[in-house]
DNA sequence: TGTTAGCACTCTTCACTGCTGAGTGCTAAT
DNA sequence: ATTAGCACTCAGCAGTGAAGAGTGCTAACA
């Protein structure tokens, strides 16, 4: 079912002063500011169809309507303009990642920082999810007489330490030798992989060494296990309270609550498959956000999905604009990936 | 000055009161509640002077009293039972650390988590300052043709790393050689010394490598300036929302805007020196603040305070509750840190 | 047949009102 | 020094009515 051209418009009227003002918008303001050479009358009429099909709601019976998400739905997919993104933005994010350097978690910190400030919405990230990534150099390294480190760098740079207390007194040249053999064995393969292995088929390579090994495998499997779990950052929580729709105390502390169970933020963003996704109100599978949108976006290195950052804000959030941002800042962050960790 | 035995009963009677309820506290609740053998009619005269002399105030003529900074300040310092760590709470604390394990970072995190949820407040915590703690160990690790890593462990048990990319492919004996010459130099200095260090003094170990000490070093310390910020934690922000002191959206606004507010949040956990310190109202430097009280202790390994953390809520906190939770965590964190990282 | 003007109707919002209850300060009696 | 009693103050609440926004419907028009 299409609609007509002029529902069309009226629509996106409806839509776009909605956005703006969080106002219902009545026929008047329609005729008067979008379609000029209407009636609001005829606008009337129009609005009456839009809101049998669904697309628009009328809060009580003397209020202007209010898109649904059917509305913003159709808007998003087939009415809103695609605007690239601002030459301005692109550069100032560009700029803004090449003054970071440091740890790759500090990167995606600063990527949440930036999609907060940028979109004035909260914005959450996951730093690279470890266990996706492949294993490129593993070495032990005796710190002092009862403690070794275990140092583990996978191909997406990123690097993760364990400090595994040790009874006896290892020498440096045991550790090398053990690092070599655990890095032939192991290179290449992806931690997800790893933790799951099964190390007695090691037996063979470890003569002289087996005591060592049961000392320190189990103590280094725990400590991957641990960091399993990528870290999740949020930001920008004060800017939700600026919009009127969180002028409602109990909606505040729901979205609140969200945000501070780590778990459900994870479930979210590792959810997102596809590269930009836009999941609007009861679209939702988290509950609690039914009266959210969330806008996510993948980053990726070596073609490997590893990581997701996105953007949550009210069902009358400024699309365009967010998704463009969104798209231009994985954008920089794949390609920063890509340069820094090339071999 | 001192106050008659009574005039404190009423205050400490007050405060309590309030503490509970939220209300402002009249005459006669403190006469049928906390001192039934007086009339209200006296507690209102000694009430009056309670006022006049600034421990409680009248938010309007026909409401009852609520306490003001200096009147918590007394309730603190002198009125307040010192009520000692419940044994359950203190096991739960216990408990919840011995099963983390992990870096020491997640171990701050963790302790943040445990503090809100304990005290229904917002929690802030200052993972360890990187910069106080000493060089123990620093080696030097080639990962590829291109890529080194240099990997950093201090006497706290933090371990730090950062990549450097090498433009000329230096072979592993000479990075051994390497680590062992800046070992030997460095071993002992505090991060702080290190950075600020001059280097030309080397010269003379150096013979040889000099031209890759001049690529590695400045990475190196550029990578150490980067860590020198401790990460910054909060939790529990929801928390505040469940109080009615924040059912005023502007307020919850302002509280938030300071969580989100990273450097905000440094100074105020860098301030504190004493084991135990508790910042009511107007005390508080940071102006955001001047309506909330302020609960922080630090944390310390080998003597040496290397972190700090805090709750957060408002100036009508629990706070005998409170002090002993944060000192009870502070406590565990000691003695953890110290058992964990023992050489 | 689609569009428009006009109008009665609905419903929210806001300012105003008067009432109630909580709590006070003062006074006079104990 | 303490207490009972009383007049007074003020926030909070419910009720009221007017104003304004927006609608749906009808009848007229191109």
């Amino acid at each position: 079912m299409s609609l007509g051209s002029r529902k069309q418009l009226i629509l996106q009227a409806i839509i776009e002063d909605y956005i703006n003002t969080a106002e219902p918008v009545g026929s008047r303001t329609v005729s008067k500011k979008y379609l000029t050479d209407v009636s609001s009358a005829t606008i009337r009429n129009e609005m009456a169809d839009l809101e049998e099909m669904g697309y628009i709601e009328q809060p009580h019976t003397s209020a202007g309507r209010i898109p649904s998400d059917k509305g913003y739905r159709l808007y998003v997919d087939h009415l809103m303009s695609q605007k690239a993104i601002n030459q301005k933005d692109n550069d100032f994010i560009r700029k803004e990642f090449m003054d970071t350097i440091g740890e790759i978690d500090r990167l995606i910190k600063h990527a949440s920082k930036l999609l907060s400030s940028m979109t004035k919405y909260t914005s959450i990230a996951m730093a690279p999810q470890f266990k996706r990534t492949c294993l490129k150099h593993l070495q032990i390294i005796k710190v002092d007489s009862f403690n070794i480190l275990a140092v583990i760098v996978t191909d997406a740079g990123i690097v993760k330490n364990s400090v595994i207390r040790s009874e006896q007194d290892i020498d440096i040249d045991t550790l090398d030798k053990i690092s070599k053999i655990l890095n032939e064995k192991l290179l290449g393969l992806s931690i997800e992989e790893l933790v799951k292995m099964d190390f007695s088929e090691l037996d063979n390579s470890i003569n002289g060494y087996k005591q060592i090994f049961t000392e320190i495998l189990p103590e280094l499997l725990q400590a991957l296990k641990y960091s399993e779990r990528a870290e999740i950052y949020y930001d920008g929580a004060a800017n939700l309270l600026e919009l009127p729709e969180y002028n409602d105390v109990q909606k505040a502390k729901d979205f609140l609550n969200v945000l501070d169970e780590n778990d459900l933020l994870f479930d979210i963003l590792n959810d997102v498959s596809k590269d930009t996704s836009v999941i609007i109100g009861k679209e939702n599978k988290v509950h609690q956000l039914k009266n959210c949108s969330l806008i996510t976006a993948t980053y990726s290195f070596n073609g490997k999905i590893i990581g997701s950052v996105g953007v949550v804000g009210p069902t009358r959030m400024k699309y365009s604009k967010v998704i463009s941002v969104v798209d231009c800042l994985t954008q920089n962050l794949n390609d920063i990936l890509s340069k820094i960790i090339k071999t």
